[in-house]
DNA sequence: ACGAAGTACCTTGACAGTCGTGGTAACATG
DNA sequence: CATGTTACCACGACTGTCAAGGTACTTCGT
């Protein structure tokens, strides 16, 4: 008897789950993720970096991903984030999530 | 180049639609509304009362809907809905702009 | 040499949809 | 006559999004 309903929470909020899934493929550093994101979506979706930051600030209390910064000698510094063993099991929970609540609002719109 | 990016606001607020569709099929009222969107999901979504509430009130305030009292002569009042022209396109807006956002995430997900 | 544009980070405060909590009232059932 | 169900509604907290603003360095054109 436990959830077998959907979490109305991944109606919205799928940003910390893009993220992860950026993550899976190595270390990536802020500004590189919301590049990528409009570059994967051909520029038709595009992350605010205040949303991108208050996402990886929460991801990151969670214990989803870690962070460091860069050895830029010169320059720009740059923080990298790193997904953890947690981080990879959220991950694949809201990908499953996105997959049902997917059949259901299918079903309801 | 006019809307060519998701408006973000359909990853979330789902309801408005989902009630839009039902009036879709007649004048329904409220409490009707939140166990047929129950039965239609196989209790897998539950619309909270509040959530449908402050929906109605939303979806009334931008004339997408209007709304009357049912004649019931003995026992409970009902306050009725009925989708107005504008809510028709108001819902077929949705309903493609949902389309939309589920390939996108498809792809970023 | 200078200014603009781009990279790269971050904070703050407002806004909007959701939902828990609580309240009213009528009717049905045991 | 007490409990449960139908039916309405208001209020306030919470949370994700995002516009606006700030800092600092690099690159490129003129």
């Amino acid at each position: 008897m436990v959830d077998n309903k959907v979490s109305s929470d991944l109606l919205r909020g799928h940003t910390d789950t893009m993220i992860l899934k950026l993550l899976m493929n190595g270390d990536k550093y802020g500004y590189e993720i919301s590049k990528l994101i409009q570059a994967n979506s051909k520029s038709e979706y595009e992350l605010k970096e205040s949303t991108m930051f208050s996402s990886l600030k929460r991801l990151e209390n969670d214990g989803n991903v870690t962070s460091y910064w860069g050895d830029e000698t010169q320059g720009g510094r740059r923080r990298y984030y790193r997904i953890t063993e947690k981080g990879k099991g959220t991950y694949f929970d809201n990908k499953k999530n996105w997959e049902h609540a997917k059949r259901i609002l299918d079903q309801l719109l």
